[in-house]
DNA sequence: CATGAATGAGATTTCATTCAT
DNA sequence: AATGAATGAAATCTCATTCAT
């Protein structure tokens, strides 16, 4: 006894959802190098080896396809934060945090390079994302940050302003990855990144430093 | 008493030095705020209040436009890394560098969006001025703060990676302003950015740190 | 019984067929007409029936048009200098070889003076395949005709010069067409053209002749 | 005792003779390289060491220059015929004037560039010349050599083909001089055209031949 | 006489999207 | 599910000409 079909949404078959993903990854490619608007849908077909007007079977259309890689990093980009645990040893949970987001923005630089872009253009197609899930999830961790703070088990500082410099400072290796090579010649900055950010932490945030 | 014209120099006229900067100026808001390839000339020429082929009157296209900004950009853009001095007291040599930083980002955004726009798009138009300009200049500074480290006048850090951490942290402020304004709902940030990053780099630069 | 599909070249449709030639056809019109800066693409297009942007689809722009012309008209054009029969009667090859010429431009005068118009102008789209193409045909077909004066078979003449001769006299018909048009009234001049180049070069080539 | 000044028509100063000589001198070389359509009034004012606007101060526009030239060369180029003498040695005169006609083409090849675009445009802007001046002198003169040819003179010609190809031979060392040059290799046209050409018509034309 | 400044019309080309199958 | 063909809208850039002095 095969599913009566009861909605008209047709389950997607193999091909529709191996095809949506090269789309997405094609765009991925393109969208984290040239931004939307340098972006063309030329390119993503080629990349994606499939044919223009295909493409535009699977997605409405261009906009279609950044909006949906863009709520598809949010959820991505968001765990680390979830991942802090209010009852942890705060210093630990803050570095854990910190090489977390390290290690996002070293395995996924396309993710990390299209948010940078979207926000560096005034986040016009990501705005609401920031407003509905980003605040809520940076009030809160900011709110257990705050508390470690004036309970004295971290160095005194504004949560707020320490979860930025946390992002700042890891996604810069992958933002800003072409000035880094040119800067470090032949250098591999990667482990480098985690010794320093780890060691510029700990001591910025050891309890009891002045 | 005015300077006898000598040169035959055809010294810009009054109008021509004044439409230069509106262009200019005009390009850098648009440029910055879509990337070169999401600005149109159209945009330039409605900011600048002149009509598109006066703009093509006094530039040769839209790239030129682009590589005139991104190189009055650069000579602003290293003078805080220049006015490190060598023999002053290092912990507060690094503290007013990165407060020069953090000012810059402040004062112009746009610049360091432009900036920000082009690194991430792989530095197509600026690669050769990152190679000849910025990195002896950043070589030289590093070195520099590494003999403070060696030598024990601030904690042991790797040079190049705190010139990325500062970099990164003040930019931040001006690069992701459209995610800090969500996020600090009405909340200025300028005034905590400069006292956290203050106390985070004093913190793990002062000499001893473990 | 017709030819499977072997090969993986995309083999043009019907339509690419049909649509390229087309646009060639309407792209010699203008081209011999106006020449190559004189002609627009909206003339190509409206002559074509097509849409400006859908002669792109088939041709990456003007010049690809205009080169693919030349290289297709150049292959015509030498067909007559590839016919002379080194074993023929003298006389009889050179005198056959101005009548195709005469009858190529009365029959093709678009072309004609599309390669005019490019030689006019300097030969800066079609210099190389002179040099490659015509040359080593022009220098071999001089070679055989200086054989014939030598041996006294014709008159004694420099046979490069008789070459131009020929082909300036025939080509004449169609590239001075408006003027000819003028000066001939309403009479008409392919057929005394034939008669007079034929007495011309019949006597002016008889051997013996002083 | 100064001329008072008769007409409001302002006798030219020799600034002006000396600029319009400049403008045409420069127009010249930039319509018979690039035809009317591929030249520009920048080219020519560049060519001409004037400004643009100057120019047009001389010149109502393009067209006007255009149409100067064609009118001044028109003179010049008209005048070969006018030297036929009717009462002269038939084949001489004949000879001579290809002869001249071919000093003019190599004397002049600017002008018979500018010419020949002209005319392979379709005459759109000499029309009116050709009927006017050039066909009365045209029909006259060939009056004279078909009367000479029915005379026995000459050989029996069509006297107007016989003009034409005077004109197509000689005018090719002009205008065809880019493929010349590259089919010469080295050699210079110059001298074996005159000697050519004066064999083939010598002998094309020779009383009693056949 | 001369020119720096400015522009409207138009040229080539790009690109997201639609059509037709 | 897929694609060759087609296009309207817009982008960059050119150029003859005009303005203002």
């Amino acid at each position: 006894m095969t599913e009566p079909a009861k909605s008209r949404a047709p389950a997607p078959s193999r091909i529709q959802r191996r095809n949506r993903k090269r789309i997405l990854d094609a765009a991925l490619d393109v969208f984290s190098q040239h931004g939307y608007r340098g972006a063309t849908l030329d390119q993503i077909a080629e990349s994606a080896g499939l044919s223009k007007p295909n493409i535009l079977y699977y997605f409405a259309g261009k906009e279609e396809i950044h909006a949906t890689l863009l709520h598809q990093l949010m959820d991505t980009w968001l765990e680390p934060l979830r991942q802090i645990d209010p009852e942890g040893e705060p210093l630990d949970e803050i570095l854990t945090y910190m090489q977390r987001k390290l290690e996002m923005s070293q395995h996924f630089p396309r993710e990390s390079r299209l948010f940078a872009n979207e926000i560096l253009q005034g986040a016009p197609r990501i705005g609401p994302l920031l407003d509905g899930e980003l605040k809520p999830l940076f009030d809160a961790s900011a709110a257990v940050i705050d508390g470690w703070s004036r309970a004295g088990a971290i160095a005194s500082v504004d949560a707020r302003h320490l979860i930025f410099s946390i992002w700042a400072t890891t996604q810069h290796y992958a933002d800003f990855d072409a000035q880094i090579g040119v800067l470090m010649g032949g250098d591999d900055a990667t482990e480098g990144a985690g010794l320093f950010l780890t060691g510029l932490y700990r001591r910025a945030l050891a309890p009891g430093a002045r």
